[in-house]
DNA sequence: AAGCACATAAGACTTTAGTCTGAAAAGTGT
DNA sequence: ACACTTTTCAGACTAAAGTCTTATGTGCTT
């Protein structure tokens, strides 16, 4: 028995993937999300095999959100959906840990072997361009590493500053004390070795991987 | 007599560009340049009836730098010369003022016909594309204006702001009191419709187009 | 000549940011 | 049970950010 976790704010799109998935594999539960907080819910409570995520959705931040997911639950295996097919974005993509990369466009049958390959351990690309996704370059494996690197709390805090907030004002979201959040702040700038928040909002901005669509 | 500038930092795409203009066009003079700050001052030099501009210059910042040529030269026209073929992209660069798009996998026909084009007044982009390129939204085109209306000195600042430079290292390497810079940050912020640093931050690398590549 | 935008900057001030020390509670894994 | 990490937070402090006011000089426009 196989569960595997659709995570993508595009209602049509998880129809899609769900027909794509029913068909050709048996014994399999799906389970849905739509943004990261409920995936990342979702992963807590039950065991999941393989989990299928939009780079896109509401809170995932592309790369951050990733990032992130890999962190809290190291064990299960990820495969991006996205429509982007940009070699370096894919590349990136690998490079930070995710088993596969699905491209929005890909047939029925792709998404079958690319499924069944993910969860047989290995790694599956399109075709196309398997052969032009490179190894991400050293300062880049480095970032992500000391990004993954930080606690749930840590993470929160850094998605809150990257959104302008004041230590104050992401105090009160939390609902925390603002002297927690300066605590968190020194361990951010700590562990990516920076010393002050503009770097660190420049940091988190870099795992974004195209222009805001909205 | 016409005078184009080429403005690229990849030695080997300026021969190609200056080989396939030197052919077709007759009584064009050719000026050259490497990177953002030495455009700018052939701007200032002579006048140009034609800039080609590479997105990804040093220290042109994408879209932020085209701004910036836009606001200090708006009588010249600017046709931009990128590798992407991203259609989101292309129509942010047209909403910022460009009169034209040529991809770097132009044939030479191509580049022939797009420079008499822009130089005739008309936009002309790739055919393959030009029907995706939509105007692009509101909230993306106020923000061009307001990052537009900087003044040059204001302009320097944000982009050491960007840098993740404090106000001090900031006047260091302008050479100005930090007195001054804080008083270029306020106008900033004012201009921009902010209140602190991050955001202008964020703003700013809003106006990048793709991850870092180095 | 008068007006205007811009760049420069000092002085005084309030508010955030950021560090350091220390400490307590909660959870995690062995 | 023990060590370890994480989270929480206070107090005291230094540094930086940001505002407001005022002012001088320059260059450009009308």
């Amino acid at each position: 028995m196989t569960t595997i976790l659709i995570a993508d704010d595009h209602p049509l799109y998880r129809d899609a993937l769900r027909g794509a998935l029913s068909q050709p594999l048996n014994s399999i539960t799906l389970v849905e999300a739509c943004d990261l907080p409920e995936t990342v819910s979702v992963l807590e409570q039950q065991e999941v095999d393989l989990l299928l995520l939009d780079l896109h959705m509401p809170g995932s931040q592309d790369l951050f959100g990733l990032l992130h997911i890999r962190k809290l639950f190291p064990d299960v295996p990820v495969a991006i959906v996205s429509g982007t097919e940009d070699p370096a974005i894919i590349s990136k993509i690998i490079g930070v840990g995710a088993l596969g990369f699905i491209p929005k466009t890909a047939s029925k049958q792709n998404i079958k072997d690319a499924i069944q390959a993910i969860l047989a351990g290995d790694i599956w690309l399109p075709e196309n361009i398997s052969d032009k996704v490179e190894s991400v370059d050293e300062s880049f494996s480095q970032l992500a590493e000391q990004v993954a690197s930080l606690t749930p709390s840590q993470y929160k805090v850094l998605c809150y500053m990257r959104d302008g907030l004041l230590n104050k004002q992401i105090g009160y979201n939390l609902d925390i004390a603002e002297a927690t959040v300066k605590a968190h702040v020194t361990a951010i700038f700590r562990k990516l070795g920076i010393n002050n928040r503009t770097q660190a909002v420049l940091i988190a901005s870099q795992l974004e991987l195209e222009p805001p669509a909205h």
